[in-house]
DNA sequence: CGACAACTACTACTTAGGTAGTATTACCAT
DNA sequence: ATGGTAATACTACCTAAGTAGTAGTTGTCG
């Protein structure tokens, strides 16, 4: 806890490699390189610098295995994900959940499946309150 | 339409501004300055630059009253916030709107009204399909 | 008229993401 | 042992946000 990393404002490639170190707990940077696909073609070494800057800032972290390095993730997922959509939240809807859900439905597509889901969490929140 | 700006991805500097350019239809720098208020005490040639790299970038727009410049927004609010709400959401979510509202759900504060709303949003949305 | 205030233009610098080349090191197989 | 390969380290660039100082111009008031 000491020292928490500006955890909203994640670039769309760190993003991306946190998703692969959160999915498997440890991963080399061969191994990440390979997650991401060849569909984004990004150099190894370009990898093994985002992560080496990712570590410095905190998000990730490593420990050597023979002369490779094993990176993890340095903050939770939930925490992420938690920041970056209040943060979003805030700046648009200034914090108005109920603004941002109606946004959301009446200028996107939504199937009747998720209406029907959403209303379920809804219901369900309810509850328990 | 010609050269559409990444609109997704303004700082939170930028959005500050643009919201002061969308509530007033046009605005001098002193006025986007005043504005934004000395809470957030910028220098006045912090705006004025901000203002002419955000034009650059085809976010604003300016016309000539007398020696100083009228400002507009060069983008919709709507646009913008939808692209911003979008680029999370896929980001984050995949693009699965009942997986956000889940996660924000379960990790916000959120009051018995704000429920209700929610769930009036769901109710109106549902009828008009 | 002359000083000042208001404005824009230009320049500069810091930070961070993104991208990748080059250098160095160390392992491994022939 | 030696050459290739795989790893990391270092360096370098570009772009964009954010921040602000300085210079230059012009309008206005006393």
């Amino acid at each position: 806890m000491l020292s928490k990393p500006k955890i909203h404002r994640l670039g769309d490639l760190q993003l991306k490699i946190m998703k692969v170190l959160w999915e498997r707990r440890e991963a080399t940077v061969s191994e990440v390189s390979e997650a991401l696909g060849r569909d984004a073609n990004l150099a190894y070494t370009t990898i093994a610098t985002m992560l080496r800057k990712m570590e410095a800032r905190g998000l990730a972290a490593h420990r050597t295995e023979g002369r490779r390095f094993l990176y993890r993730a340095a903050v939770a997922a939930d925490a992420v994900t938690r920041s970056m959509a209040d943060h979003l939240l805030d700046r648009l809807f200034e914090g108005s959940l109920a603004d941002m859900v109606n946004h959301l439905l009446t200028t996107r597509e939504i199937s009747r499946d998720e209406l029907r889901q959403l209303e379920r969490l809804i219901a369900e929140r309810k509850k328990k309150t």
